[in-house]
DNA sequence: CAAATAACAAAAAATGTTATTTGTTATCAA
DNA sequence: TTGATAACAAATAACATTTTTTGTTATTTG
């Protein structure tokens, strides 16, 4: 029998509270009304000491922002790691991805607003995340290159397509635009172009 | 010899007058900034007398949106117009609004701010311009399979499947995104995005 | 009558002032 | 040495006040 876990959770490191407490505080009140000061008091510290942490306000936005986001990468990374064949994966991948914003988007809408801000201002948290999925998504594509399933001359004119054609169910700005039009709708018509995309894809032609 | 234009222009109408006079202070100073008793005085009248024109700041707003968004519709129409094969026009239409609306962007980026706005804020103006321009496209749709060249089994799905795919070139708050995006690069991924969402739509299979 | 103005209340924006917050640094305690 | 505090200047927010703007309506002008 493997040793008990342990039931009481480790203290959480500082870092980690002050992190939950502002992402709380994001969710509560929006990001433009959060106060460092306000974050400190929750956490039963002085706000000086929050910068031992974060060096700024707009970094503790992004470690926020960062955090929050891990889900999406980690399901986009378990997808793409598992053994089926790539163009399903491929398929899967994206999908999540739209699924995961929706639930995001529907679950704290407030940051989710922070994270479309970073997009808009061109900032590196969203930068990094977009990167990480597409080095994911790329992964996934060179294997199926490399297994004969893609026939593409050129992989990375291939990509930016993919995305461009999908754009509007990736990108969260586009998502939020479309945050009335009902789920089952927007997740039906998700998959038909994603569907259409690695269809022409797997054709080749481009 | 036909009679000799007159060579003064006609002295425009007061309403007209003013939306130009508005159009120029969002030009210069965005929306938020512009004030109808700054343009009523441009005019040269009591800013009382503007509301004889434009019920409403708003209003005017709207009105400036339409009328500079009119050329874009008309070029789209003047295609739709055309004797040529229906798939040349709808993929000619697809690229001239997202031509069209890359230009209004670098030409006039606060009024294109305007614009975007009325799309984010799901307001009429913004509204009817995209049904005017669907409705262009649904008649070129209509056409093309009237003609047997489009074989398709629900028009409607196929259509939001099209603009769904092409989503990145047509939405102007997408356009504005990637407005450091160098334009030929946007272009070429326009038109090889455009090509293969018609193809799809050609081949039927949907 | 059509087109404009003048005068007005209500809403919004600018202003100036005070209080809070941000971010740094020097200091303290374990 | 690490984790915290206290104290501080500069930046920001909050707030009350004044001014401007918006939108209406009654009145004038041609």
């Amino acid at each position: 029998m493997p040793a008990p876990i342990s039931q009481k959770p480790l203290p959480e490191s500082q870092d980690v509270r002050i992190l939950d407490l502002a992402a709380e505080h994001v969710r509560r009140f929006g990001a433009s009304r959060l106060r460092i000061v306000a974050v400190a008091q929750d956490a039963g510290m002085t706000h000086g000491n929050v910068y031992r942490y974060f060096p700024s306000k707009e970094a503790l936005f992004d470690a926020v922002t960062e955090q929050w986001l891990k889900p999406v990468e980690a399901a986009c990374r378990m997808i793409a790691e598992s053994p089926d064949p790539a163009f399903d994966k491929l398929e899967r991948i994206i999908v999540s991805v739209h699924r995961s914003y929706r639930d995001k988007l529907e679950a704290d809408p407030k940051i989710f607003d922070l994270f479309c801000q970073s997009m808009e201002e061109g900032r590196a948290v969203g930068r990094r995340h977009r990167t990480r999925l597409q080095a994911e998504i790329q992964r996934v594509l060179d294997e199926g290159t490399g297994g004969g399933m893609f026939d593409i001359s050129d992989q990375r004119r291939a990509l930016a397509l993919v995305f461009d054609a999908v754009y509007r169910f990736m990108s969260p700005v586009s998502i939020r635009l479309d945050k009335d039009v009902p789920r089952t709708q927007m997740d039906a018509r998700c998959d038909r172009c994603v569907r259409l995309s690695l269809r022409i894809l797997a054709s080749g032609k481009i």
